[in-house]
Parts: structure tokens; C-alpha cells; sequence
DNA sequence: GTCTTAGATTAGATATATTCTAAACAGCAT
DNA sequence: ATGCTGTTTAGAATATATCTAATCTAAGAC
């Protein structure tokens, strides 16, 4: 079961598990999709019409410092989140702005010199274009 | 002078150099850091004031549409503006969100298969952890 | 020069996304 | 039960970005 995963992951993140912010998380593993906080908001509400729009947001907060979900910034459009599963890289769309995944595959890090006195932590590799839809739709410029 | 080359990459971009167009460029160009759109409005509207808000964010999208100025989105900020100059990748700082720029080297693309029907643009890699100043006020955690 | 027209600009209103506030609640240790 | 800490709530507040309708400007046509 689902269930039991993520009350752990939960828990040894330092993290109660809340009803609600059960219900984020699952919602989040449950799809492969990137959805936007205001889906998430949508979708859990509606099952759970106990959970606020601030909950909403405050469990995303806190699942996105535990380190279980990411947040993708996209140009122009509210953030979208994803629970962190396999490592992947990401291709959004120029046109809708869709979010997806790549299969991952090792990047060079840049040279310790280039990073100075940074703090080193993660990278990722953004790939920009047309997603298919898009591509179809809109075959020039 | 700048005067003549930022006249003339707007206007060979289909762009009428305006002076607010232009004073959005030229402040752009200027600063090699990456303001937000309200530091670009702050910053143009004190020079000119007879720059709107809404003049700013028309000119930055009509410099993102015409491939002048880039905008990276960051997460749980507000976008950020850069002239496009030299190639470059990006280190975002988790704790102040400031984005610094690293030197370019190639980044090996994606396997043609697992880019399916997309339309490949572009790619960029993203540097996360933190910046110099954030490190020295936080060396652990 | 002045007419015309398309594009640009303006202030303020509006829309969208996110966070704050203050009060109430829940789980857990005393 | 009591108190403590963290959580949740509804709605207000803030931040960010875009829209609207009127006005202005520049450049070409005459």
C-alpha cells in the first residue's frame, strides 16, 4: 500500500501525518502529471472539502523543504509540483506551458572554480520547445 | 556606444525603438545581475516616469517574443529579466533567490527517441544550493 | 505640411497567484 | 483535565501580472 509509504516519508521528514497533508501527497504520487497548486487545491478540496486553499499552500511549503516534492517555476504561469520519484529532467512546452518529464542521464558539473563559494546542491537540465500537441498544432514558427 | 546597437538589434527585430523601449533595454544591458519586472519598472519609472507599469511588462514581452531579453522564472518569486548576451547557464540560490550566471559549456541533448514528436528549442542548465552570501551567513543545514 | 493609420503608451481597474491573520482545533505529554 | 505545540480554517490582504479604453506618436501617403 501507498498509504503506509507515505505516512513514513512523512514522519521521518519530521512531518505529522495530517489528513490533509496525506491527502497532497498522495494526490501528487498518484499522478505522473506536474500539476499547479491550484489544481492540487482543486482536486483535494473536492474530495476532502475540509482542506483550505492556505493548507493547501502551507503543505506544499512544508513537502517542498522535506525535500518529497519539487516545485517547477514556470515563465508566465502559476508553480507546478511534482512528488519526487525518479530522477528525471524536464521539457516544457514554449506554447502551454506543459511540464514533463525526460528520463534522466548525467549532467558535467561545472568546474569547482566556476562555483567559487557556492554551496553546491542539485542541477537539472530544462529542455525548451514544443510538446507534441503544440508541435501538431502549430508545425512553423 | 550602446545607443546605436540597442537601436538597431529593436528595430532588426521588428521592434520601434521608443524611448521607453529603449530605457528598458538599455537598464537590461546595463546591469549584468537579473531584476525582477517591478525593479525594472522601479528603476525606468524613476528615470522616466512617464513610464506605466503596464508599458514595462508589454516592452518585456514583446523583448522575450523578439529573442532579446530572457526570462527565468524562479521559484515562489517573481520572474527575472536578462538581456541575452553570452551564453550562459544559471545558479539559484534556495534561501534569497538570487540567480548568478555560470560560464557555458555543452550539454549533451537528449536522445532523439526520448524527445518523441517534440519540437527541441533550447536547453539550460539550472545550478541549485546557495549563493556565496547565503553560504557564509549558514555554512550548516 | 497635414492626413491617415498602425502601433505604442497611459492610469487605473481587474485578474490571478500566493500569503497573512486571528481564532479555533488536534494530538500528545504532563 | 491542562497546557503546549503545531495544524487548520475562512476570508482578508498582498503581490504579481494583464486588460481596458482613451490618448498619443511616428512614419508614410498625399
Amino acid at each position: 500500500m501507498d498509504a503506509d509509504i507515505i505516512r513514513e516519508s512523512l514522519e521521518s521528514s519530521g512531518l505529522r501525518c495530517t489528513p490533509q497533508r496525506y491527502a497532497v501527497m498522495a494526490f501528487l504520487m498518484e499522478r505522473n502529471s506536474h500539476p499547479t497548486a491550484a489544481e492540487i487545491f482543486d482536486a483535494v478540496n473536492r474530495v476532502d472539502p475540509r482542506c483550505s486553499r492556505a493548507t493547501t499552500y502551507n503543505n506544499l511549503r512544508d513537502l517542498v523543504q522535506a525535500g518529497l516534492v519539487r516545485e517547477v517555476a514556470v515563465e508566465g504561469r502559476g508553480a507546478r509540483f511534482e512528488a519526487i520519484q525518479t530522477r528525471h529532467h524536464h521539457f516544457i512546452c514554449d506554447q502551454c506551458g506543459a511540464v514533463e518529464d525526460l528520463d534522466w542521464y548525467d549532467v558535467p558539473k561545472p568546474a569547482g572554480a566556476a562555483l567559487g563559494k557556492r554551496v553546491f546542491r542539485d542541477c537539472e537540465l530544462i529542455f525548451r520547445g514544443l510538446c507534441q500537441q503544440c508541435a501538431k498544432r502549430k508545425p512553423k514558427s
